[in-house]
RNA sequence: GGGCGGUUAGCUCAGCGGGAGAGCACUACGUUGACAUCGUAGGGGCCACUGGUUCAAUCCCAGUACCGCCCA
């Protein structure tokens, strides 16, 4: 006998480990089958479960667990990446946690061996916890991206594009993380509005010089005027002065253009080698800002550095890879001098290396860039060169303006970017775009909502070059190797190494092949040369040490090494949807499961992964890794705020499963949050007591799934509320009663393949059958157009709405009565449309359903495999049976009558009343009389009796082809019954007006379309067949007062 | 500044060119032999505002206001 309540926590694990056991996840490889594949979006081997990741994998399961049961061959692909930077984190922090040596001091080897014994002990944690979730993925095929087979597949892609040139080399400004000190993605920045501040200062004209500084309104009239020796820039980071190239003001601006072309000096730095640097104009200064002349530092901001490049501006750099002051190159009295004579040789600049100079003055150099800014504003301050203003006391002091700005930060590390000159590989995303952008427009992969298309767009058709290197050492070492080029001055001339630079790039695929391509290159410009063997390979650091020391020139070998950098991590994750099948070799796999149905992800990863799949995907196989992309919405918490650990709102999906106590949830929040601010702390912990003064209850999986299926209507986020997941909890407990019910009263298929749905009897099992055909098309319909908020909101109401709360409520009767035909028919129906209700219902509520598919049977035949495995049900038209429907929807609507005009006149719930049908016609007397008992049942009723008069002591409703009259004698009160019907009237009269209106108006009857005058017509009769039935009760009311 | 989206019941949200919906909350009644994690009934809405298109607008279009998000 079942349980009076599902338990989700003794059944849920049991049944993923049969699930597991029996190789259920599999794809089934039939070739017959139609193969339908997603790959996960993987998670980062770092990561844990949160509510975006149970949100993202509950859709993809429900999808998948529905075709898979459609009889597709489905592989659902799981996995990590190896997450570059986040998991050299976690294990530096580790290896600090129990008093290890750092990270270099291990050395690269050393450091990579701790990352796997991590990734072993406890990375892809995550994945664990999917299998809470009850994702069905198949295991057996996990892949990570360091793995061997795809860093195949990533090392043939960076030489293949390599050898196309579509990956270089190239020294641009790149967003560097002084934490980690690496190059990252733009994608990798967050930018943050901050408190700042800006500084005004002076930048005096060389030799002295004046002009007039004439200011004007609108209409050109002069509003201030003044002799100035100055320009004045307004700056938020006065440390790059140091490097200033130019000053720039707008193209149009009047007020400098008598100064346009003419010297400034840098009001900072040793007095005697002052630098001086040209005014420029240029489009991107804003006249509006500040004083709309702005310092140009290409080597240290993206807008300078356009500007720049413009310009033909140097760029120099001033800080080190920690993002201090530099203390290398040549002295600032050197650099100055350099820098000063490319200020006034402008035409020298384009071909000048001047990583050399080093602008920072002695005096500053090694410092914090945030020390150096503070010792530049006083320098500058105390030199009189700030612009003054006078306060509302009337002292001057200088202009210091507090103003919001934003600041780029590195999402990981959390330090502020530092826009950085160096040298890095990058990918051609331009050129890789082109077909991506067109795969869309054409249609071969669709966007789910559509206009997510228009961020695809808009990001790709301004794609950047995209940096693929890292400053890490965990991740894809790229397979490039520098040694001595071999330069020839002439064409006749068989060429002389270059000593003093690396300037050879062998992009190869083992070092084997970087040494022979070496020792051929070498060959093939000194044919006299004996080039076998004399290539060697060191570590950067030794080729260098050794080539720069003059060794190279007379000991005979060559020394060559390889790149240090790895590769972005979304270099390898791009590469996904058929790496993790097998490519570059053609696998069974690759051939059934590429291009995949759909990936399904949030917007926020769109650029990450969508585009980059897409670009990849095209180039190297030819065609779009997936026919849609379905974009879900962001979970955010009650209140509409994205969920993050310090702000201390994160669900977790596992205690929201589990259940968690308010104490271990308070605790887990308060130590998220990293924080030691301690109001903070206590505004977590109040919040999290008043949300959830009991702790969360375990709801179990089924719950948070169904909840986020039903919350993900396309197009908008979701807030969770815990309300809604308590309600889905209690939906499973109603099915599972309603099956407690089934079995209770023997509603057994004992042989279920005999059972035909079209040849039963009883309307009401026919009109069962018809409901649940028709429920099973709109989620089918709803899947396949990835609405799963309908899909599963058709389920609720199938089975809550018209299964439990009608169908068995009306079979009871039959259940209880003396026909043995009709019961058995009743019997089987109920267990035949329970069985069809768990397979529709088990794409999203899968532990529950195959708990009760297996324990409903219990007494009865038994089951042949999983419900996750059984057919999903598709049913014709046939199976609905019209006649059926009008019946028992009249039934049905007529109890509903009674159990309102009940409630309305207060009878008491446990009275039973007598009801008269007064001018029944020849249908509404045939089927009041089928199914007399059912109604006095449910509408309790004593009695149904036909009179040609309503009884006295009587009130009265209109039901389709009948007036009932329900006999409330002594409780009768007139005058409110008078009210009642003239309310109703009213209401009734209302409608009647609208529909009139429209009839009448000639218009609406020679443009609208047939079928909808019909409805209105119809409409219109059953209105005045209701208002003429209660105009007759009241009439007779209003006679009798 | 550019782009995207939202505004519907107290709350959270569906819907969408022809009858305003759900869940939760609320009110009243209720132990009717599956279910109180329940049942029955009920109250509650100028579908943000202003124009336009249309026979017909919550829905389409334009504008306004407010609120979000993304990108600079």
């Amino acid at each position: 006998m079942i349980d009076q309540h599902f338990s989700p926590a003794d059944a849920e694990q049991k049944i993923y480990k049969r699930w597991e056991e029996a190789n259920a996840f599999q794809p089934s490889m039939d070739t017959s089958a139609q193969p339908y594949c997603i790959v996960i979006p993987p998670p980062n081997v770092t990561g844990v479960l949160h509510m975006g990741h149970a949100l993202n994998h509950t859709l993809q399961d429900v999808l998948i667990r529905f075709e898979r049961m459609r009889g597709k061959n489905v592989l659902w692909q799981p996995g990590t990446d190896h997450a570059g930077i986040a998991t050299q984190m976690v294990v530096e922090r580790k290896l600090a946690a129990e008093g290890n040596q750092d990270r270099r001091s291990l050395g690269r080897e050393g450091f990579i061996d701790k990352v796997w014994e991590w990734k072993h002990e406890s990375g892809g944690k995550i994945l664990e916890q999917d299998k809470r979730l009850g994702s069905s993925c198949d295991w057996s095929r996990e892949r990570f991206t360091m793995d061997e087979g795809l860093s195949k597949a990533v090392l043939k892609t960076f030489i293949d594009l390599y050898n196309e040139g579509l990956i270089y080399r190239d020294k641009r400004l790149v967003n560097w993380d002084p934490h980690f000190q690496t190059a990252i993605s733009d994608l990798e920045v967050e930018n943050r509005d901050v408190d700042g501040h800006m500084w005004h200062f002076k930048y005096p004209l060389a030799g002295g010089a004046t002009y007039t500084y004439v200011e004007k309104d609108e209409d050109g009239n002069v509003t201030f005027k003044e002799e100035r020796d100055y320009i004045s820039i307004a700056t938020t980071r006065p440390e790059t002065m140091l490097g200033d190239g130019a000053v720039a003001v707008h193209t149009k601006d009047e007020r400098y253009a008598p100064i346009v072309g003419k010297l400034c000096e840098i009001p900072v730095g040793p007095k005697e080698s002052r630098r001086l640097i040209p005014i420029i104009t240029d489009d991107y200064p804003d006249p509006d800002f500040g004083s709309g002349a702005v310092k140009i530092t290409g080597a240290h901001d993206f807008n300078d550095y356009g500007v720049a490049k413009r310009n033909n501006i140097p760029l120099y750099a001033l800080m080190d890879e920690t993002a201090r002051m530099r203390t290398d190159g040549l002295t600032y009295e050197e650099s100055a001098k350099i820098a000063g004579d490319l200020a006034s040789h402008p035409d020298r600049s384009s071909d000048m290396d001047v990583s050399n100079v080093n602008l920072v003055p002695e005096d500053l150099r090694g410092l914090d860039r945030y020390e150096c800014r503070k010792r530049v504003v006083e320098s500058v301050t105390a030199e009189g060169l700030a612009v003054v203003i006078t306060d509302d006391e009337g002292n001057a002091r200088p202009l210091i303006e507090n103003n919001k700005m934003s600041q780029p930060f590195g999402d990981r590390s959390g330090v502020v970017i530092e826009p950085m000159l160096t040298d890095q590989w990058y990918v051609d995303a331009k050129t890789l775009a082109e077909p991506a952008l067109e795969a869309v427009r054409k249609g071969d992969t669709d966007f789910v909502p559509e206009n997510w298309s228009k961020t695809y767009f808009q990001w790709l058709e301004n794609i950047e070059p995209w940096c693929i290197s890292r400053q890490l050492w965990w991740g894809h070492r790229i397979p490039a190797w520098y040694g001595h080029a071999i330069i020839h001055s002439d064409e006749s001339d068989c060429g002389e190494y270059d000593f003093d630079s690396f300037g050879k790039i062998i992009v190869a695929d083992s070092e084997e092949e970087a040494i022979e391509q070496f020792e051929a290159y070498y060959q093939a410009a000194d044919p006299e040369f004996d080039a076998s063997g004399a290539v060697v390979v060191l570590s950067e650091e030794e080729a260098k040490k050794r080539s720069f020391s003059g060794e190279s020139n007379h000991s005979g070998s060559l020394p060559i090494y390889r790149d240090e950098d790895v590769l972005d991590t979304w270099f390898s994750s791009a590469l996904w949807p058929y790496s993790t099948l097998g490519w570059p070799d053609k696998t069974p796999e690759m051939n059934a499961f590429y291009p995949g149905a759909v990936l399904i992800t949030a917007f926020d990863i769109i650029f990450f992964w969508v585009a980059r799949m897409m670009m990849m995907g095209i180039k190297f196989l030819g065609e779009v890794p997936f026919k849609d992309v379905f974009i879900h919405a962001l979970v955010l918490d009650e209140n509409g705020k994205k969920m993050s650990k310090s702000e201390g709102n994160v669900l977790d999906p596992i205690d929201l499963i589990d259940g968690c106590e308010l104490e271990t949830l308070v605790e887990k929040r308060l130590k998220d949050a990293r924080t030691t601010d301690k109001n903070r702390l206590k505004q977590i912990e109040q919040k999290t007591k008043k949300q959830f003064p009991d702790g969360i209850p375990a709801y179990g999986a089924d719950a948070l799934r169904f909840t986020l299926a039903s919350q993900a209507a396309q197009g908008r986020d979701i807030r969770l509320d815990v309300k809604r997941i308590e309600g889905y909890r209690n939906f499973g407990t109603k099915l599972w009663n309603a099956a407690r019910f089934c079995q209770m009263n023997e509603c057994v298929l004992w042989e279920p393949a005999k059972f035909d749905p079209a040849a039963l009897k009883q309307p009401i099992n026919q009109w069962i059958v018809g409901e649940l055909a028709l429920t099973s098309q709109k989620v089918t319909d709803a899947l396949e157009g990835y609405r799963f908020n309908d899909a599963s909101m058709a389920c609720y109401r199938f089975i809550w709405n018209t299964f439990c709360d009608w169908y068995l409520e009306l079979i009871k009767p039959l259940l209880n009565g003396e026909n043995d035909d009709a019961k058995a028919e009743t019997r089987q129906t109920a267990a035949w449309v329970l069985d069809e209700t768990l397979k529709i219902l088990h794409p999203f509520m899968p532990f529950i359903t195959e708990e009760l598919w297996d324990q409903i049977a219990e007494f009865g035949p038994g089951r042949d495999g999983f419900l996750m495995l059984a057919e999903w049900p598709m049913y014709s038209d046939s199976h609905i049976n019209e006649a059926a429907s009008d019946e028992i929807e009249w039934v049905i609507g007529f109890i509903s009558e009674v159990r309102g005009l009940r409630g309305d006149l207060n009878v008491p719930a446990g009275a039973k009343l007598r009801l008269a049908l007064v001018g029944a016609d020849a249908e509404a007397m045939r089927i009041s009389n089928a199914y007399a008992p059912l109604i006095q049942q449910l509408a309790r009723l004593e009695m149904i009796a036909f009179e040609p008069t309503p009884p006295d002591g009587s009130v009265s409703f209109a039901h389709k082809g009948t007036r009932a009259a329900l006999i409330v004698s002594d409780a009768l009160d007139i005058p409110a019954e008078i009210a009642r019907l003239t309310k109703e009237i009213g209401k009734i009269d209302k409608e009647i007006d609208t529909i009139n209106k429209k009839l009448g108006n000639e218009k609406f009857i020679s443009k609208a379309p047939a079928e909808v005058i019909e409805e209105q017509k119809e409409r219109l009769s059953d209105y005045q067949d209701k208002k003429d039935t209660l105009s007759n009760a009241l009439q007779s009311f209003e006679g009798m007062v």
